[in-house]
DNA sequence: GCTTAGGATTTG
């Protein structure tokens, strides 16, 4: 690559985003992302409009304003259309999901803003398509949604209702006004890199096409998949730049070539073994020994993914960005999967020069180890160690050119050698090495000049997995004392060398850890350990959270019997609301107990407008002797909204109904008691519900449990159920939150039932500990407790759950909390 | 200026 090039193209883009430039319309459904111009998407419908969405929107659907949807609305056949004011981010959990606010167009400006700007909720692949596809200022029209309360409506000040966007129906018509001409007159692909990113993005399609290898002809421009069969690190050409070579293959079982120049290292594939997966923007083909190959060429760009099956899928890249969806991550895992069953791919790490180079990987050779004495005092490290560590210790020469690359390494790196080699017996190493008969066998390795076979070092990132693991090894030596020094892997640098402060990369870490309050004193296991032992105990493990369900949190809200231990769903309003409006249907008459004192309160009308309501209301006699009125009402034929109205005013409200001339409680769906904010449940199959006078007797206050008593309604209880998937080097392993729910998270249920502060503090919590689209090395590492039990299931048969118990998060105590949260 | 490399070790 020429230096030169860089002034004529972006900066940015180079690392993405190509193809036309559309202007137009697309169309957003789940599982389909459509746009784009001819030849773009393969067998994909096409959809382009220059004329705005509404000219695709099928007539039969009718359009309701933003200002007039209610959680009554019919949505059927009917479409919203409103100008996108915000667009959240991409939130990542057992879904995608993204937020985002749109704003009826027509509205006057002065007209009630607050109702003509609603949040809309977008789930699944539509989720995904519209963050990569809509821009703030698009115009959407939006059919098959659903509607339903705003629980962000005190906050935001938005519409009361939202907008959810889920399933097959849900679809969205996107339009987006042609931009400015660009006053440099230049054509788009070559804008300049005052535009910003988002600006010069918006204006191109999203898709890449990627070119299957078999399907290759000379002289294209094109971008590709591939799984790695061979490569080389990058090396010094003779020309300007630094030269990798690779080879990659696919499902057609072409092997292709790849030669990339590019100045800057960095730019080079980021390939750590063999069976990496990479894809490649912008390479160009070429003709030679009678096949094609690939080279970069403008705007190349290159992201590389480890190849193991079931491996997190994380970009390895210096693009600052970089387009990857739902449709990446399948052609990775298939490619994976592909790769699997091919006896080709094998991982074959090796290194070493006349540079020392003092490694471990963790196990024990069999072969005893060539000693190789040095000068102390040129030893970068410890100059010695234990002789069981010595025993241990892989000495590796490194010669030619990798003593540059040496050179930059650090004592607490973690490297690949490739192509090294053992041999036995060596007496000619350098420096003072013993020439006794008895070291003839002893292994000695060699890391030759050149680069063939791919012969070269490679720093591996503190987050790969392979890092991981291995540290699991060392950790794992270290506490059996084996070996108790905290520096297992060194690194010898002969002659000493001042070391670039170049460090590898360290995961950012969380303001998050996990803190364990139990007794048990046991050592760690990784969850491979830890799934091969048997249940009946407690473990303690070291992980991160990998996923989380439910991702819409309420749902891990739950309701509990402690006597017959049965848990169900939180009833929705639209369910409670007609529990109400059932119960009000029978208007009869009835005849309130002895102890009551009967009468009635006067309500306001629903809407402006409407009517006054008079609604019956019995109050203890026994409360009211005692100048305690407002402590307890039993209200009756009242709306769901207007018990909520009323539990403002006074402590306890229990909605109560007329049945066979007699008062009676609600069906117990509904809750049967409101105090404030706070609703409870009683459990339908252990409660004896009756209409009783509760005894105040010595009562400082009248909770809920004294009115569950006298009711004989057995009160549920409000319980957190998450399952979260955790994993280390190891494992992966799905672990109930449940009975330590509450420790962990920091917060009562309850609480988290009628507050929207603490359901905020919970899904920071949970975005702090899995960020959306973040990598495995943001994540923090949890200490944590976890029991191991059987559970039967429903056909009678056991199986090992998990459990996390004892444990609870905490904020570290140091100050330095750092949040990168953007 | 628009190349460079184009896998393939025998060896301290």
């Amino acid at each position: 690559m020429r230096a030169s090039q860089a002034p004529e193209f972006d900066p940015e883009p180079v690392s993405e985003a190509d193809g036309e430039a559309v202007f137009g319309s697309v169309i957003l459904q789940q599982g389909i992302l459509s746009s784009g111009g001819p030849g773009h998407l393969g067998a994909m419908p096409v959809h382009v409009l220059l004329d705005g969405p509404d000219a695709q929107v099928p007539a039969h659907l009718t359009r309701i304003p933003i200002s007039l949807i209610e959680t009554s609305t019919d949505c059927t056949n009917k479409t919203v259309k409103g100008k996108v004011v915000h667009k959240g981010p991409l939130v990542q959990s057992a879904d995608f999901i993204l937020k985002s606010v749109i704003q009826d167009d027509d509205s006057k400006p002065d007209a009630s803003s607050q109702n003509s700007s609603i949040n809309v909720v977008l789930f699944g692949p539509l989720a995904n398509d519209f963050s990569q596809t809509v821009n703030q200022g698009d115009v959407v029209v939006a059919s098959g949604f659903t509607v339903s309360k705003s629980p962000t409506v005190h906050k935001d000040k938005l519409h009361p209702c939202n907008l959810l966007l889920s399933g097959d129906e849900a679809c969205l018509y996107v339009s987006r006004q042609p931009p400015p001409p660009d006053p440099t007159s230049l054509p788009a692909i070559k804008r300049s890199a005052t535009h910003s990113t988002e600006a010069s993005r918006a204006n191109k399609a999203p898709k890449y096409t990627y070119v299957p290898l078999g399907d290759l002809k000379p002289g294209c421009v094109v971008s590709v998949y591939g799984v790695v069969i061979f490569f080389k690190q990058p090396f010094k050409s003779r020309g300007t730049d630094y030269c990798s070579s690779l080879k990659i293959t696919d499902q057609s079982n072409q092997k292709i070539s790849c030669t990339i120049f590019c100045e800057k290292l960095e730019d080079h594939p980021k390939i750590f073994q063999i069976g990496d997966v990479v894809r490649m923007h912008r390479v160009k083909t070429q003709y030679f020994n009678n096949s094609v190959m690939l080279v970069n060429t403008f705007g190349f760009s290159v992201v590389t993914f480890d190849g193991a099956v079931g491996a997190d899928v994380e970009p390895r890249t210096s693009s600052r960005s970089f387009h990857f969806d739902q449709e990446d991550l399948r052609t990775v895992e298939e490619l994976r999967a592909w790769a699997a069953n091919q006896a080709l791919l094998a991982k074959a790490p090796i290194d070493s020069t006349c540079t020392l180079l003092r490694v471990w990987d963790g196990t024990r050779c069999p072969w005893t180890l060539l000693k190789v004495l040095v000068e102390p005092d040129v030893t970068e490290g410890p100059s010695s160690f234990s002789r069981e560590k010595e025993n241990l210790i892989a000495n590796v020469l490194v010669y030619d050119n990798h003593v540059e690359f040496a050179r930059q390494l650090q004592p607490g790196n973690f490297l690949r050698i490739y192509n090294l080699r053992a041999i036995p017996g060596s007496s000619k190493v350098p420096g003072l090495t013993g020439r006794h008969s008895q070291e003839l066998d002893h292994l000695a390795f060699h890391l030759h000049g050149g680069t063939a076979y791919g012969r070269g070092i490679r720093v591996l990132p503190e987050n790969s997995s392979d890092v991981q693991q291995l540290k699991r090894v060392l950790d794992a030596f270290a506490e059996n004392d084996e070996l108790n020094d905290s520096e297992l892997l060194e690194v010898w640098c002969t002659p000493p060398e001042s070391l670039d402060d170049d460090t590898v990369e360290h995961g950012t870490g969380s303001c998050l850890r996990a803190v364990r309050s139990c007794s048990h004193d046991i050592q760690p296991v990784t969850l491979c350990e830890l799934k091969r032992s048997h249940p009946g105990r407690v473990h303690h493990v070291r992980v991160q959270l990998r996923s989380y369900e439910p991702c819409r949190l309420h749902q891990a809200l739950k309701l509990y019997c402690s006597k017959c231990t049965s848990v169900q769903e939180v009833p929705d309003d639209e369910l409670v609301a007609g529990v109400f409006s059932e119960a009000s249907r029978d208007p009869g008459a009835c005849s309130p107990p002895p102890w009551a004192l009967s009468g009635h309160v006067d309500v306001p009308g629903e809407s402006p407008g409407s009517p006054e309501r008079s609604l019956g209301i019995h109050l203890s006699s026994q409360l009211m002797s005692e100048g305690k009125t407002k402590e307890l009402i039993f209200l009756m034929g009242s709306t769901l909204k207007e018990t909520c109205r009323l539990a403002a005013g006074y402590q306890n409200v229990i909605p109560v109904r007329s049945s066979g001339g007699h008062l009676a409680l609600l069906d117990l769906t509904a809750p049967f008691l409101f105090r404030g904010r706070r609703r409870y449940y009683g459990c339908k199959r252990c409660s004896k519900a009756a209409v009783r006078e509760p005894c105040a007797e010595g009562v400082e206050v009248i909770d809920e449990k004294t009115i569950a008593e006298a009711l004989g309604v057995e009160l549920l209880q409000f319980v957190l159920l998450m399952k979260l998937e955790l994993q280390d080097a190891t494992d992966t392993l799905e672990a109930f939150l449940w009975r330590d729910a509450e420790l962990f998270l920091g917060l009562a249920a309850e609480e988290l039932a009628s507050d929207q502060e603490a359901q905020d503090h919970v899904c920071q919590t949970m975005a702090s500990l899995c960020p959306s689209g973040g990598h495995t090395g943001q994540r923090p590492w949890l200490d944590l407790c976890l029991a191991a039990y059987q559970a039967g299931n429903d056909e009678g048969q056991n199986r090992t759950c998990y459990q996390i118990c004892n444990t609870r998060l905490s904020k570290p105590s140091s100050s330095a909390r750092s949040d990168p949260e953007p």
